[in-house]
DNA sequence: CAGTGGTCTAGACCACTGA
DNA sequence: CAGTGGTCTAGACCACTGA
């Protein structure tokens, strides 16, 4: 991988942000400076850094240089939500309940289980979002301890473990699967509907560089919530 | 919009491209040549060119030169389908069975059919997709008149008019909103579901450049079909 | 083998904007 | 006003691959 030099300069100043050792608003070496570690013309350098900054992984203005981006933008075309951000910023008020959470080895034969603790456990946590004292999403979670041991620490009696992961767990690559499913006897009075009624279902694993952090079954109360996506023929410039 | 060199360059080409002037595997002219048309550097031309080619608008080879690329490729995080093509290419049998197909002026004061034909009249189209003889999917589509007065000759008995737009009408925008839905009365027979079953909702709008094209919201039975976008920080290489 | 695209260089002029 | 990024030039060497 990263076979070219303009290449090479993108993934290694990427590998940077995503890993967390540089933060939002910290400034990335200019161009000339690049320049001279990578023994290179400026195009070169100008060449991974536009690449990042349509990304959306860095802000570059004149004079002021180069700065990493804030977290996750509009850029996206699809996003991982943080429920609890997205009610409030509707004038809702968010509450999390946890309904389970334990720590156990995976079960053997399941494939999502055994490719998210390939050594170590794994943290389960089941729980309900509501806004505005509706329930809105009933979540199945799993977390590999292996990729992120600091978790078992945490509680999850009132922070949804989603809005703790994006908050401290930077993540590269996610999948969404989206369905309709009839709602289980498991978790259908959960959501104050009745069995069989209809949810929209949003299955998402999420990696960071390459590693297995998490994955995550929603299922969201129909009518109540609705994912968009936008997307043209060439990226939008940032 | 374009003010520079190189974003005038592939706007230019992209416009092409989307209109329809050049088809697919059509040659578009090499990077001696642009630099001929547009009187400048060969880095240039090559950064619109990689740009049009990251977006999967053309295909480049060596020595062959730049060919206009097949319609749409898994490129895209989230893509117009060809419900057709999905299922034959799953090996299982694609039907598209007409409901209702009419031509009328818009609704009064019903937003989508005021965009969508601000001074001409909507063909209305009500049809069900089916898998191997199985119900998949409800289907009510308006399209344009103003936008696609051509399709009018069209009687959509055997094939989907979605079929027929990506086949005829290049989209450049396209917004879904994913949902759940419970089966209403006047479609769950035709899909052979229960009223009230649970049912995927994808309510597409499309535009070529700006203009209003279509708009369909499509049923799927609950399980029959699956939405996937994959996403990571830099878009992934063609 | 000749034309194409992929990459890179060493320079240039410019607009912007914070010190 | 000085440092930064945005853009562009005119050249180069190379790998690939179809005529």
């Amino acid at each position: 991988m990263a076979r070219t030099l303009h290449e090479r300069i993108r993934s290694d100043i990427e590998a940077r942000i995503l890993s967390g050792a540089t933060s939002p608003g910290e400034k990335i070496p200019s161009e000339q400076e690049l320049m001279k570690t990578y023994r290179c013309s400026r195009m070169t350098v100008n060449k991974a850094m536009t690449v990042l900054n349509n990304a959306g992984l860095v802000r570059r203005r004149k004079r002021a240089g180069t700065v990493v981006a804030e977290r996750r933008t509009e850029a996206m075309v699809l996003d991982v939500p943080d429920l609890a951000g997205e009610i409030s910023n509707r004038g809702q008020t968010y509450r999390y309940a946890l309904i389970e959470r334990l720590i156990r080895k995976p079960v053997r034969g399941h494939g999502d289980e055994e490719r998210l603790a390939r050594t170590g456990e794994l943290l389960v946590v089941r729980g309900v979002h509501s806004a505005d004292g509706q329930p809105l999403a009933y979540e199945e979670r799993l977390v590999s301890l292996d990729a992120v041991p600091e978790i078992a620490r945490e509680g999850f009696t009132q922070e949804a473990p989603g809005s703790w992961l994006l908050r401290h767990i930077p993540w590269t690559e996610a999948e969404h699967r989206i369905g309709a499913t009839p709602a289980a006897i498991a978790w259908a009075a959960l959501l104050d509907i009745p069995v069989g009624g209809a949810c929209l279902t949003v299955e998402r694993r999420t990696w960071r560089a390459g590693e297995h952090i998490t994955m995550v079954r929603q299922h969201f109360v129909a009518g109540r919530y609705e994912l968009i996506a936008r997307f043209g023929p060439t990226p939008k410039p940032a």
